[in-house]
This record gives structure tokens, sequence and C-alpha cells, in this order.
DNA sequence: ATCTGATGGATACAACGTACACATCGGCGC
DNA sequence: GCGCCGATGTGTACGTTGTATCCATCAGAT
């Protein structure tokens, strides 16, 4: 692996590494042409919301974009940039600044928010890295803006963030590769799923490995209804951070 | 988009359409050359664990198998499937049976087996779909058998699983997705990975939109210690439950 | 010994990300 | 007003990927 520095003949005024997000920053040096990065992620974060994530392709994107396949390189380095790009930009939709009373309103409300834009736009799930872009670091700078004034050290108040985000992305992860299954399936609804997957399940069933799952099978009666189940367990998350804690 | 049914020409006692699960379930019908699914996801699961996921491809996992490129798809259908066998794989390895008091401690040994299991593998985040294998279904299972006669009906005995699990996951994934960057990037300590994105982050920074966050990096002590970020966060979760729905 | 279905090999193709060299446009100094 | 030069978009091409398809071969029942 070369240096990431010097491509190959340089001039002497290497620029010295600007990040991405410090790139955009810079007063657009020229904004005469069609192309700029928001147009650009508006119209990839399209193909993918309407199309999934495989579709947006750097021809497919070139295409929307009534431009020829390698343009978007001048602005972002490569697909993982774009994805980065494409991220940020729905997360600049985020609703931040909803009124809450208390951390735990402002919590729940941001944990809510968070789980609408996952299921509008549910690539984001498989695209989320490390989150250290403009629009994504300001929801930690929303939850620790209501955290403070509470007695909490900064680590524990990383922790409830951790734990609240954590378990939103991982809850609405689960809920949306079930809804990629349908969608990929083309079932519609639950019932048309489980008729989809009984001979499966069945089969799975009846090697009697499974008792008390098939138990729960059979007596379930909200299987169908995955804002309750998520709700249900984010006021667990909610009330175990306020009695463990004791804020 | 034709019937998935038919190929081509077809005999006429065509297959109906058997799962993954169920096919390798049937008594192996000619065990008699060197390819098994076995092999197959054991070795795909050596080179996603030493190279990463993206370098299981069909053609460096043929090699390393001592195998033709097409070989692997007679025992799976495509990626897809090879992907599911690899998470099934793993998950076999998952220790279920260790003896545990009350269904607390019981959720609790699963959620840090859970989370060892993905740092051992951290691909399995990305890999992991809807969960219906074998050996995926196990986890489920034993967390219903725990958490049977507690007097909770089956839909909030399934929040209760969903509740750990989605924090689990979700957690583990913001754990691995910085692991991934650090690996990316050679970097090997936390203040080794901080150094490497300083200028990044005294950007954002600098930008004063992030006075909570910034006041948190200047604070925090325990940045660098993923486990008792994971394990604060679970005993949150865990009282939570207990709290919330008495227990 | 022969037949047959299961197994692995060989070849091929479309689509992908992206490196590289080229054409073209518009604002700046003269 | 004119020419220059860097910034922007184009064209072409290459290596790699998943996988469809056809072919050779082998084990075991007849």
């Amino acid at each position: 692996m070369p240096a990431p520095q010097a491509p190959t003949g340089d001039d002497d005024r290497t620029k010295p590494q600007a990040s991405l997000w410090e790139r955009l920053a810079r007063p657009a040096p020229a904004p005469r042409t069609t192309l700029t990065p928001h147009r650009i992620a508006e119209a990839a974060v399209e193909i993918a919301d309407t199309e999934g994530l495989d579709a947006v392709t750097m021809r497919r994107l070139a295409t929307a974009l009534g431009v020829a396949p390698m343009a978007a390189y001048r602005y972002v380095s490569g697909k993982d940039e774009l994805i980065e790009l494409m991220v940020d930009f729905v997360y600049g939709r985020l609703p931040l600044d909803a009124p809450a009373a208390g951390w735990r309103d402002t919590m729940r409300i941001l944990a809510v928010h968070l789980r609408a834009m996952n299921l509008a736009h549910p690539w984001t799930v498989r695209a989320a890295a490390a989150s250290l872009s403009p629009n994504q670091l300001a929801v930690p700078e929303r939850a620790f803006a209501a955290l403070a004034d509470h007695g909490l050290d900064a680590d524990t108040t990383m922790a409830v963030f951790r734990t609240v985000t954590g378990y939103v992305h991982g809850s609405v992860a689960a809920e949306i590769a079930l809804q990629d299954l349908q969608r990929d399936h083309g079932w519609s609804g639950g019932d048309e799923t489980r008729a989809a997957l009984a001979p499966r399940m069945s089969f799975l069933m009846n090697t009697g490995r499974y008792p008390a799952y098939q138990r729960y099978l059979h007596e379930a009666t909200r299987k169908d209804d995955p804002t309750w189940q998520f709700e249900t367990g984010l006021d667990c998350v909610l009330t175990g951070i306020a009695t463990h804690l004791g804020i």
C-alpha cells in the first residue's frame, strides 16, 4: 500500500489531506456548472429510496444526473464518499429542534425520529458507518445538550446516548431486514409473508429444537405491530437509564 | 422478471422449492466427494475473518477450497445463500448452554456472548439478515425458555428479546464500525486514531455547531473502554426491562 | 459391464468501480 | 477586447465480480 499522499507528478503546493466535509465547506470556488455535491446526493438518495442501495451505481447515478459516468468523481473520491454524502444528506433532514420537556422526552423523540428516518430510507441501516459527518454529529450534540445539568459525567452521558441509539439502530435494522425480505419477494402483508414462509418454518419447527419459539408463534397477537414493539422496548430502555443512573 | 420456478427444459418432477436448511437436513445423498456445505462455510468464514467480508468472492473461496470457481454453486444457489450459510455457521459456535440463575442472568450472558461472537467475526454485523436459520433460531429459543414462567404474554416476551438483541446488535455495530475504520487505515490505539482524525475533528469543532460534543471530548476518560460502555448500557437495558415490566 | 444421475471444470458475459488522457468552458490579467 | 489557464465534464479502457451454460467424469445400482 503506497502512501496516499502524492498520486504522481504533483505541484509543490500539495493540499494537506482535506476531508470531505472540509472541502464542502469551502466557499464553493466556482458554482458555474450544473453539478454540485448537493445535487449528487439528492439524486443518489432518490435512487436508493426507490430502487434500493444496490441500484446506486456510479453509471446509474450519472444517467440520473444527465452526465457522463465519471463526472461525479470530481466531487467524491469514490463510491464510499458518495455513500457518506448520502447518509449526511438524509441526516440533514432530521428534525432536531422539536420542543421537549426534560431529557427523557428529548431522547424519546430523538429515537422516534431516527426510526422514522431509517424507515423512510431503509438503506441507511446498511450504509451508516462511523458517524463523523456534520449532520450525523448534530445528533449526539442535541442529546448531550439535553442530558447536561443532570449530574452525569461525560462518560456516562455518552453511555446513555450510545445505549439509546444502539437500541434504535439494532432494533430498526431487524425491522428493515424483515421489510427487505418482504419487498424482495413481493409479499405484502404479515399474513402473506407467513404463508410464504410456512414451509420453511414448519420444517424448522418439526425438528423439535424450538418448542418455546413455537409456543410464541401460536400465542403472539402483535407480531405485525412493529411500532408497538419498538416503543415498548424504547420505554424499557429509557426507564432503565432513569432507574439505573438515578436521573 | 420471469417466474423463478422453471429455468429452461425441466424434468417433470420439479423439486417444490426446498429451502436451504431443508436441503441440508436431507440424509446427504452422496457424501463421496470433498466438497460439503460445512467445508464451504468453514473456508468462507476463515476468509472473512482474516481478510474481511469483501474478500469473500466466489473465486477466492474456490481457490481456498482447491476447486473450480463455479463448484460451490452445487451447494448454494448464490452468494446470498453462501452468506446465510456463513452466518449460521458462526451462530452454531455460540455457547447457549451456560448455566444461569434467572432470566436476567441468562439474558446478560446471552448478550455478552453475542457481542463476543460479533467481535470475533466482525462481518456478521453487515451480513446478518432475517434470522431464519437453525442456529440463529436457537438464540430466541434459549431466551424464551428463560423468560417463561414470569407471567409475560408472548408479545411481551418477544419485546424483551427484541429489546436486548436490538441493543446488542446496534451497539456492537457501532463498535465494529469504529474498529473497521481503524483497521482500514492501520491505526492501532485510541490515541493514534484520535491523532489521525484530529484535522477532520478540529475542522468540525471549529464550526461551533457542536459545543456539547466538544465538552464531551475534553472531559471523557473512558472513550477507549468499549466493554465498559457496552455493559453499562446493557445493565440499563436489563434494569429497564425489570422495572418497566415488573419482573 | 453398463447405465444414470450427481458432481466438479471450463468458458463466457454483462455489469461494476475507477484510472487516465482529452476536450471544453469561463473568469482573470494584459 | 483578447488570450490564457485552471476547473469541469467526456471518452475509453481495464481488471474484477457474480453467475448462466454446457461439458467431462465418477460412484453405485442394475
